[in-house]
DNA sequence: TGCCTGATTGCCT
DNA sequence: GGCAATCAGGCAA
């Protein structure tokens, strides 16, 4: 099942966690490919010293700023892309940054496109999952609740084992914990 | 206009 | 562990 819009109007904070263990299914013309996310950061809206939306809205922000459930993509370090999914309405600022899944399906494709033969080095950073995923800036603003590009919630139970902590990667507004993962699993992206 | 920084990654020592 | 790659956004001047 899809997950509707109305899952992604609720704080960050909480769809950053409810999203663990969701799968993330792209499908395209060259094959399917589908992901399981283990590992999300919650970033808030104008109070948030890490958020994009920090000194408000701006024209590459301005997804953030827009209806749920939509896709905020960033190009960051004059190469990489990342991927996160808008919360809350219309108006307030907030998303959720994927950072790392657990390859699933279509695992030839990934490795085409992402050119390593581990498949632990597969998806296990934010803009190591773009890649093998084949998500490009054409998504940017395009909703995850229909179309080629969305989030769908597994059969079987929800994920038992949930590990919080600082995010990674910032410069300020280390003392949130707002990253989550599954506790103990081998597609969490790699401290440095 | 110019400078600095970044929600990263891969390669080098 | 260190650092280059590579460029758009944001801000100061």
């Amino acid at each position: 099942m899809t997950l509707p819009q109305s899952f992604y109007r609720r704080s960050a904070l909480v769809v950053a966690r409810d999203l663990l263990g969701t799968l993330l299914v792209h499908r395209t013309s060259a094959g399917t490919v589908v992901g399981r996310i283990v590992e999300t950061e919650a970033y808030l809206g104008v109070k948030d010293p890490a958020s994009h939306a920090y000194r408000g809205q701006t024209n590459r922000n301005r997804a953030m700023f827009g209806p749920p459930g939509r896709a905020y993509i960033y190009f960051t370090y004059g190469m990489h892309y990342c991927f996160n999914i808008v919360c809350r309405d219309h108006g307030i600022a907030a998303a959720v940054l994927i950072r790392a899944l657990e390859p699933v399906r279509g695992l030839p494709l990934m490795h085409k496109r992402r050119r390593v033969n581990d498949v632990h080095q597969l998806t296990n950073g934010p803009a190591k999952l773009v890649s093998a995923m084949g998500i490009t800036k054409e998504y940017y603003d395009q909703p995850v609740y229909r179309g080629p590009l969305t989030v769908q919630r597994p059969l079987g139970d929800r994920p038992k084992h949930i590990s919080r902590g600082p995010r990674i990667g910032i410069s300020r507004g280390q003392q949130f914990p707002y990253r989550f993962w599954l506790t103990d699993n081998s597609s969490v992206s790699q401290a440095r």
